[in-house]
DNA sequence: AAATCCAAGATTTTCGAAAATCCGTATTGC
DNA sequence: GCAATACGGATTTTCGAAAATCTTGGATTT
């Protein structure tokens, strides 16, 4: 693995976690410290990340971390629920044994990392990578790169959102994700294709709607 | 403007053009002396395109210009009309009369490079710059930045499929795409979102198999 | 007092060479 | 005879410094 391509890595995962913050100045001195490496390699990684639209950049004047906002949060979800009813309607068509076998093996991985809990960083990671694990092997069947490759950058662009979530307020009541996750593959698997982009539509708005109550006192404070 | 951003401007065009092959290698040393600069902005260019999956890589081997092929080019096709339908009924729903302006304005500009024909380089050029601008017009009230950047990359994307059939055979009848854009921007704006959508699709899908029908031989015989 | 201009420092961008890696070829060993 | 390997040239990747540009602060002018 070049230089380069561990930038990207740990660039994406730093702008994904929120440890760099969205609108940040991207220095190059700093990054050159921070990844202990020189420029070249790093402004190879911000130019991917900058066609990803993880970062912004102007001529002269240096990258930064791209923003986020409320609208651009539900612009997304919204975006993300065409692209995935589409592909999850074409997996229920085409898939076959081994598409059904992926969901029903990362859905129980899931559920495994869900019951350990997330206390360490290492869980919280687990846990997130066994998500999108999941989420994925319910559209891989539909056969279109395209689908595939817009899901994924919807998914990492949710992530960058979902983040703050992962530390639920003490009092709150958690909601239980992990059973919309079981509804929605039991009706994946059943091939019933009107019930389970339901579930997908409403796993997603749902997310969103507790997002957009979570950052509303941020937003108002800050 | 940078020499990155010239490279990634000059590159895009040569590729999108066909200028630079599908599959062909990209060399630095080659790339170095055709544009004229260094390798710096070269390879953050490249490193963008790759993002943009027109072109490929891999560790300590290079870059090449990505491939086609005719199930990349339906699956394009596919999920273009997926992604433009969307955004063509929530431009319907939500555009006022600057969108409209634009529709008209841009469909009278496409209207008349047309006429003018695509004898030179230049005029070819011109074309498709207005065409890209109409279709864009039809869709920029969607109000969704992710549904436009969608529009983009696979804009770009069928441009490259397209490019072969701007030189049309000799004896074969044009078809007539103007009077399908006319059509087009008639339902749209008589905000008929099931006809627009119709005609938009059935727009792409008649290109599509018009591009089978002409690639067929050439892949053959090569 | 407000606006403009200039210089110094900070920052990005680009280059040219060094380092690391790959590929084809010929040689060695069995 | 054939596989494995070591060598040399070609290529990519990375670094460190130079060039170009921006920003900041104060001095100067209106």
């Amino acid at each position: 693995m070049t230089l380069a391509e561990k930038a990207y890595d740990s660039l994406r995962r730093d702008i994904v976690a929120g440890h760099l913050k969205p609108g940040a100045p991207l220095r190059m001195a700093q990054l050159s410290e921070r990844y202990d490496m020189g420029f070249s390699p790093l402004r190879e990684a911000l130019n991917r990340l900058q066609a990803e639209r993880l970062v912004t950049s102007v001529a002269l004047k240096g990258f930064s971390v791209a923003p986020l906002s409320m609208d651009e949060m539900w612009d997304a979800t919204n975006t993300r629920i065409l692209i995935e009813s589409r592909a999850l309607r074409l997996s229920i068509e085409q898939g076959g044994d081994e598409w059904e076998a992926g969901i029903v093996g990362t859905l129980h991985a899931l559920m495994l990392q869900a019951a350990r809990g997330t206390a360490s960083e290492d869980d919280a990671r687990a846990l997130e990578v066994r998500h999108h694990a999941f989420h994925k092997a319910l559209l891989v069947a539909c056969g279109s790169g395209w689908l595939m490759e817009f899901f994924q950058r919807l998914y990492v662009e949710s992530e960058r959102y979902r983040h703050p979530m992962l530390a639920p307020r003490p009092g709150e009541p958690a909601r239980d994700v992990q059973a919309e996750h079981e509804a929605l593959a039991r009706a994946t698997l059943a091939r019933d294709a009107d019930l389970a982009c339901a579930l997908l539509a409403d796993h997603y708005r749902r997310t969103a709607q507790r997002l957009e109550s979570l950052m509303a006192p941020v937003a108002a404070a800050g």
